[in-house]
DNA sequence: GTCTATACAATGATAGAC
DNA sequence: GTCTATCATTGTATAGAC
């Protein structure tokens, strides 16, 4: 409900702020209803008790906690933009590195709309579905502007497949071994040429 | 542990088969640790008791979808299997088609590799990789082959980002009214031929 | 703002009758 | 092979002291 539009907290903040950090890192790590508000507590040096003092609920944390993962997305997104005479692929390419940027500077917080969104409780489902919306026609509208002569249908299929790509990244790349941009150059490089060109 | 080769059980099949299809069906939907094992019992017309009949434990049930998830996608492998000779899109689309189908049609058994994995308690998720790495080992074969001209850590990227996106369909294809044909011929597509191409 | 203590429901699993 | 009955545990959440 409560979407707080600045970053997400350090590892050793204290208070609300440490409490939202170790609940995303556990939600992320062993799912939601995994996770017991006891061993958030515990992760938090707090008493369970205490949790309740800045949210009302377990879900409410988690609402929060997917909140603040769109607002990294969406901000990264926008200040990517550039003019529209940048080369297509060149804007394709710094979206995509801006969105992984994203995804793992934040890990806990975005990588929680890739694992653990599709479990949430309905209600906190339907209570994200709107600022994931909105992204994902920002990203519509910048295919059709890259690669205007796909229909609409393929727009849709090739933004949905990108998502799958890049996303899926959370389980298999370690942002803290590889680089972000070369991950995102391999991305748009596969992407862009496709397998069939020649080497 | 039980490792069942056979084809997933039908929604009218009786004891262990209905438990195995309501079981499959509620932790993709609602998540393993959301599920409780009344509700399995209640979906499939049995007091919880009887479960234990079946099944020595929750983490037993999963372990063993899991297993007949990636017998399903194995088998669909090695059915789509041809000539060396065969073009390699053509080869490709084969696979993706193959792989596509048997997502979706042993549905709650293959997705939950996608979605419930992630979470499943520590010991069913081990007993699952070994099953998991054999089968991306053959696409890894089936992409050197194709794509040759890749380097390993390449081709080992453009698995992972291809299967992110063939997975992901899982969150927002619908089987029931699309065609899973023309998502394979769709993907392979933009996989072969890439955006940048002239349309 | 954090604590102790606890209410109260739901969970996975077992015992033993039929 | 399914049932009734139940246990021990764990879960979210609350009350009220400090």
């Amino acid at each position: 409900m409560t979407a707080t539009t600045a970053p997400p907290p350090r590892n050793d903040a204290t208070g609300r702020d440490r409490i939202l950090h170790e609940a995303a890192h556990l939600f992320l790590t062993r799912g939601y209803a995994e996770t017991s508000m006891r061993s958030i507590a515990d992760a938090a040096h707090i008493r369970p008790a205490s949790i309740y003092h800045h949210f009302v609920s377990k879900d409410a944390l988690l609402a929060e906690i997917l909140s603040i993962g769109m607002d990294a997305v969406t901000a990264a997104f926008d200040m990517a933009k550039t003019t529209p005479a940048e080369a297509p692929r060149s804007q394709l390419e710094r979206h995509v590195a801006a969105h992984l940027h994203a995804l793992f500077a934040n890990h806990a917080f975005t990588a929680a709309h890739v694992t653990v969104f599709p479990f949430a409780p309905t209600e906190v489902r339907r209570a994200a579905v709107s600022e994931r919306d909105a992204y994902e026609s920002q990203w519509t509208q910048l295919l059709m502007s890259v690669a205007p002569r796909l229909t609409p249908e393929e727009t849709r299929l090739v933004r949905l497949a990108l998502f799958g790509a890049m996303n899926s990244s959370v389980h298999w790349f370690d942002a803290s071994e590889g680089s972000v941009d070369e991950l995102a150059e391999a991305i748009v490089n596969t992407l862009w040429d496709g397998l069939g060109a020649a080497g």
